[in-house]
DNA sequence: TTTATGCAAGCTGTATACAATAAGTCGAGA
DNA sequence: TCTCGACTTATTGTATACAGCTTGCATAAA
């Protein structure tokens, strides 16, 4: 964390993107400036800057006089992302399969090694941050400037969610991820065959296997025993 | 262009987009900071944050070591933009009409009327802002998190579009702003009907409205005459 | 014990000075 | 006349000092 003011700019910048990415600095935290400034080494000026890109970026946001704030997820957010993203990432998807370019097919590759690694032994963190970089390759593949923000927007809390609603205890949940990867599998393949229709389709299965895992999360099944009987046994 | 900062701050981020929607400043003009600072006395400090800020709407592009540019329009984002622009938006009309609230809907109803006055007695610039601002109103009701990036990206170059692609003198150009202006009642009437199918269908026509515009203005319609014969006349 | 008001400490926002980087200009040599 | 290069100028990036706002605490009154 050392280095001249410029490297050390983009070094904050990946940093809090890194923390909050993988929620170690949780959704709705506060941001302490002079904290920051001292550990970077890096005065206030430059480092409100990187304070605001992140709050383009949907990372962070700033309220007038009070401290800027890790973005939130609330119901309603992750209400609007389940209605969102099957739209916009069966978009990216198809346009990926459309406009790959043979060098990006080989780094969707590599991202997918890495992927598979972190599965096999990396923590959550390493696995939501390998699976990000995958997707962020499908958006660059698709490259159009009006379809990224959003996406970009969708991967943050996609990344968010991955590490929130996982619980490695929960065999459901390991066998949830060796689908997401076969997935990964079958979207480069589609992409490398250009077939839209079938990189759209896998789009939408992908995003129902989120789903899914949080449904379980928010909502788990229900204990199969009866109760006691507390009520209308005084009569007997 | 006095007050105090705070509001100075304010003025001068609705000014820069202002005049980025308008075209006023150019699509790819460069960004003097030290004007500016000296326009709305404010210091760069404040100022550059603005900067920032408007970067992450995607109005500004910033480059490292170099004055900050407005962001260029080339005919791969013309492109991008005819790509993503029906879904997007069908999107954001669709669930406007499933979301909007009665004040919501009135604010529209204003809009459309400020609209109308732009088209009557209004500059080129008053009616692209005010259709700019009849579709926020759209995209509010929506109120999609991971949707907005996207739209307001969009919504930014439909407005220079607009005012780059029309001609005046252009009877089709006037009718072709007529129709726009009913289309748009129809999609109040759609949305207060909460007919969602009947309001992305509408997002479509728009759309096609808009690209039928450009496309007569990059290729006109032929000179209905007959060329002189230049070739081949030496055999006679 | 509770509520209100004033004070103090800390944090956010802005201005200014300075350092670093890029661009333009002038001159020398080929 | 053209090209290369050093120097000068202008502009961008960073640090620091200070002003204004918010908040929390303490003291006093009910």
């Amino acid at each position: 964390m050392r280095a001249e003011p410029k490297k050390t700019k983009a070094a904050l910048h990946a940093h809090l993107r890194h923390e909050i990415l993988t929620t170690r600095l949780a959704p709705g935290a506060d941001i302490d400036e002079a904290r920051l400034s001292k550990a970077f080494e890096l005065s206030r000026t430059p480092l409100r800057e990187v304070l605001r890109q992140l709050s383009g970026e949907g990372l962070v946001v700033l309220r007038e006089n009070r401290s800027a704030r890790v973005s939130d997820m609330t119901f309603n957010t992750m209400r609007d992302f389940f209605i969102a993203a099957p739209m916009i990432y069966g978009a990216v998807l198809r346009l990926a399969a459309r406009n790959a370019r043979p060098e990006q097919i080989d780094a969707l590759k590599a991202a997918q090694k890495s992927f598979r690694e972190a599965l096999r032994k990396g923590s959550s963190a390493d696995r939501a941050l390998a699976n990000n970089r995958f997707h962020e390759i499908t958006g660059e593949m698709a490259s159009n400037v009006y379809l990224m923000p959003s996406f970009q927007r969708l991967l943050v809390d996609h990344a968010r969610i991955g590490t929130t609603f996982y619980r490695p205890e929960e065999p459901a949940d390991i066998e949830n991820l060796d689908t997401a990867c076969r997935q990964h599998d079958d979207i480069i393949s589609a992409i490398e065959a250009r077939d839209e229709s079938r990189a759209e389709a896998l789009a939408e299965a992908h995003w129902m296997l989120s789903r899914d895992r949080i449904e379980r999360f928010v909502m788990p099944d229900a204990l199969d025993m009866p109760l006691g009987r507390l009520t209308q046994d005084t009569s007997a």
